[in-house]
DNA sequence: CTACAAAGTTAAGCATGCTTAACTTTAATG
DNA sequence: CATTAAAGTTAAGCATGCTTAACTTTGTAG
């Protein structure tokens, strides 16, 4: 088993991977993990080295079937401990990612495998990603966009969340635009991207910052 | 905060301190944490260092009030994680202290405490070892002799079973030997210090090794 | 196609927490 | 009280995962 420093560091690749396709720069893994770019092109070569990756100098990093592996079995833990947390001991919804950040790395399989059962096997976090299952399957997402490619006068609902910053979820709260949440564009503003939604029959303006994180289904 | 390691340390000295009272020799530690007594040496100059324990050299360690704080917060976390995979997560008796003994490293005070909420600030682990409260005090144990110190003919109920082998948790639950059970002690065999005892009206031996770990009240 | 900035890698060094081997202190024995 | 075995410590070294500083490669602008 990979120590938990090259666990996150799968993950990292992992996510990165899943947004923008193909290889990823060890300088974006560096900047998600916050170490030095020095730091990840060594390890690079340590994960390369256990077949976790593959690796070509200065061509960037990719899972191998073996590392995507191992960076699903982490997401799995994590997700399915964000559920729990919430749906068992009453966590609020930013509260749970800084958590399961630790706790998928200290526990075993045996557990998450008692978690998954208790929640009846979900297949989605409470930020609306998918919780990969037992067997490696990911469960499908609806086809979103961006809030921010959304169209005005149309309707959508919010499906996924980026949950890596605690603010952002504090402020999503704090407006009630939380998963699954039904809005409408009114506005958008080419000035500074920002945009002007309905939520709760309340016009609300939200910054562009917001409406790249927040994901969300044509209604 | 300390470091993994220096937690598990804290929390062996505190186990030996406990039971056998005044400071610890490096060597207890070293066997109890399975390391070397060299390891044990060099730790014990760095948790002086940081004002964890009084240590002079060849004469033992000892924790001071900054260290037992510590120590006392990691059994807290420790078991109140057991009584809670128990109790929640459907574990059993045997399982629970391996995982346990990941997880008290990687919980936030929060979750901690969202769990002693959960189970109604409870005052005793599933093996009848008192939790360290939020407070800091620790639940008082009934007056308990070891099982192996029990007196032909008479009867009595057992309190507390020392947690750290899964062999004997698993032969325990098999022999029906659980918590609060009541038992008679039928005969103590000097030969090999084993004892045959009843319970559930069978009368069964057991081997001193057993009757050293558990202990048990006068009835 | 050259020069140069940006991106990425290598090198040297540090902290932590271990190991084994060599050495020192303690305490029990006669 | 001198000897010696047991207990404990120090020394040297290793693995991991970082850091900063120096260097190399890449790709783009002139
Ligand atoms: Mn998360
Ligand atoms: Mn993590
Ligand atoms: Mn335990
Ligand atoms: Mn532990």
């Amino acid at each position: 088993m990979p120590s938990i420093s090259k666990e996150d560091y799968l993950k990292s690749i992992y996510k990165f991977q899943n947004e923008n396709g193909d290889s990823v720069s060890t300088a974006d893994i560096a900047a998600d993990l916050d170490v030095s770019n020095a730091a990840t092109s060594d390890m690079a070569k340590k994960l390369a080295a256990q077949g976790f990756i593959k690796y070509e100098k200065y061509k960037g990093l990719k899972l191998t079937g073996k590392g995507e592996k191992i960076a699903l079995n982490i997401l799995r833990r994590h997700r399915l401990w964000e559920l729990f947390l919430i749906k068992v001991l009453g966590l609020s919804w930013s509260e749970v990612h800084r958590e399961a950040e630790n706790l998928e790395h200290n526990t075993s399989e045996f557990l998450i495998d008692k978690i998954d059962e208790l929640l009846n096997f979900p297949e989605f976090d409470p930020h609306g990603s998918p919780i990969p299952q037992k067997n490696g399957e990911v469960p499908k997402l609806p086809d979103m966009i961006p809030l921010s490619k959304a169209v005005e006068g149309k309707r959508y609902q919010i499906k996924n969340v980026h949950d890596e910053s605690e603010d952002l979820i504090n402020y999503l709260t704090k407006l009630n635009l939380v998963l699954n949440k039904k809005i409408k564009i009114i506005e958008k503003l080419n000035f500074d991207n920002s945009m002007i939604i309905e939520n709760d029959g309340e016009n609300i303006t939200v910054s562009e910052k917001l409406t790249n994180s927040v994901f969300v289904t044509k209604i």
